[in-house]
DNA sequence: GAGGGCCATAGGCCCAGGCTATGTCCTCAT
DNA sequence: ATGAGGACATAGCCTGGGCCTATGGCCCTC
């Protein structure tokens, strides 16, 4: 389960990324603040940790070989999540001086506001951002105080006293792993079959487990739980290890399911979402940095897929 | 551009992902073979260079705080991304021993073959890969040849010898930066309005090319291109400078979709995907390692996706 | 043939991270 | 009560990776 030593560090990955973008070693350097010599030393090193030639240096430059091109743009994945983490430790330091604070639910810290923050801070640069995390009760509070300038809730209905929109939904999956005799079916499952099987489910009073319970009603609500767990992380490791099925966030297994780790168990006519809603203090529109930040969010749901 | 010096070193995200996964530093230190002083030494380092305190220690174990769950699950990504890095390293070095050689074209090279790799090591732990790249016919000579054991191939037919199964398709897309008027667009741009448009295009005779010049055939073909490049990552950068709309694999911008740093523009009725197949020599099933990672790369397309 | 990019080598410095040994605190069982 | 055990922190020391400056070699261009 740990990185095999061949793996470079985030900054030789960031060098090599540059060298690539740039097409030299010296300009990359430049770029990254250090010397020529350095970056050099280090992108040798990387070769020899990695063990195959990445650059072909000449005297007008260097280009990736074409393991490199390979090692570059697996590595651009490494770097993209790094910077989304850098955006998201920045918005977590809470300075004072920060011209938008955000309060938002755990589903949407934890899954989209990296990639929210990461696109404020490419559109607006040097943007300060602070966030922190409360249940939607709380962050309703905070946003009514004028604690925050901005708040992002789960739930069907908008707190009173705020206005809102819908900025995605969260939906949910159930998920089993590849082993599991569900993984292979090509029916969907229906409701009544869904709720008559015990499920792998969050504790009772979490937003996702009143989801499944809402959408089962119609079949007399779920059948007693298998397991229940605490986090997203315990259900994700409970599905992997074969304990039946699971339901949960789909933000949460996004990646589990494109690796074919878990899979996903197709449904019928049952309505697992709940939307994800911005909201702010009624009638006091948002502006400036809050404006700007609503706007990017919206924008990653409004364009409904489509088939090409 | 640069990673801010406040992101940890990929070391220490694995630590602390295993501090949260087992609920105690020394735990997680053994299970990364280091000493238990090393470890608590790290995690306070991190937590210091990133200025919140991201564990609650007690003497019954250590659990994240609020802000520490938020750091765990964005590293979480990080770390994800480098253990496909780790993966398709480990494919590059070539080695005498590998019970698998796969040669990918650059397509499924860049963008799905560290998440099947990385699956396949989670399945079968130990089974050496190696990995190449070739263009589509050399792919098709080197499988026949006897050189590799799967290949993959782009395009929509199966080469001469050899029998295949498609495995996904690469979609092909038309992304503009946020602000070009296209982007706030909601009627589908038409085959005739596409075709009369200035692109920015790969060059002539690479695949992606070749799809648009098919699908846009019925209206006379793609008008001249406002601009040629050399490769993906070419396109991306000049699509987010704002160079006009750009048309390119889905594969590579589906990150930057989902930040919204690139809109995709709904088109209608265009069919702009080809597909991705697995190639083996005809009449001689792929066995044993093959086999385990063709089903894995089939189950990925297989489940179509359904509405909720 | 002189100058300018570009990459590599050499020598020296610094600190992050690792190890062992030991300390402090809390909990639980005897 | 009291001692054992688990868990994290501190102290002292060592090693190595990464950085810097200075310099050298190569190739292209003017």
């Amino acid at each position: 389960m740990a990185l095999s030593p061949h793996v470079p560090e985030l900054g030789a990955l960031e060098l090599l990324l540059a060298v690539a973008r740039l097409g030299s070693v010296g300009r990359a350097a430049a770029e990254l603040g250090v010397s020529q010599p350095a970056a050099s030393a280090r992108i040798k090193g990387m070769e020899r940790q990695i063990g195959v030639p990445l650059l072909e240096r000449s005297p007008r430059g260097s280009r990736p070989t074409e393991a490199g091109r390979l090692v570059v743009e697996w590595a651009r994945q490494v770097v993209e999540a790094a910077q989304a983490l850098d955006a998201g430790i920045d918005a977590l330091r809470g300075r004072r001086d920060a011209r938008l604070r955000v309060v938002a639910s755990l589903t949407v810290a934890e899954y989209l506001m990296p990639g929210w923050l990461l696109a404020l801070n490419e559109a607006s640069p040097g943007t300060a951002v602070t966030l922190r995390t409360a249940n939607s009760h709380d962050v309703a509070a905070q946003v009514l105080a004028g604690e925050a300038d901005l708040g992002f809730v789960e739930g069907t209905s908008t707190p009173p006293g705020l206005s809102g929109a819908v900025v995605a939904a969260d939906r949910l999956v159930v998920v089993v792993s590849p082993e599991h005799r569900w993984a292979r079916r090509r029916a969907p499952v229906t409701g009544a079959e869904l709720a008559a099987t015990p499920l792998v489910l969050r504790e009772v009073g979490s937003g996702t487990r009143e989801v499944l319970e809402e959408a089962l009603a119609p079949y007399g609500g779920p059948a007693a739980p298998r397991l229940e767990l605490a986090s997203s992380t315990a259900l994700k490791a409970a599905a992997m290890t074969g304990a039946g099925p699971v339901c949960l966030s789909e933000l949460a297994v996004k990646e589990e399911l494109a690796t074919r780790r878990l899979v996903a168990v197709p449904l019928d006519g049952l309505e697992l979402q709940r939307p994800l809603r911005a909201v702010w203090p009624s009638g006091q529109r948002p502006a400036g940095p809050a404006r700007e930040l609503l706007g990017l969010t919206r924008a990653v749901v409004a364009p409904k897929p489509r088939r090409a």
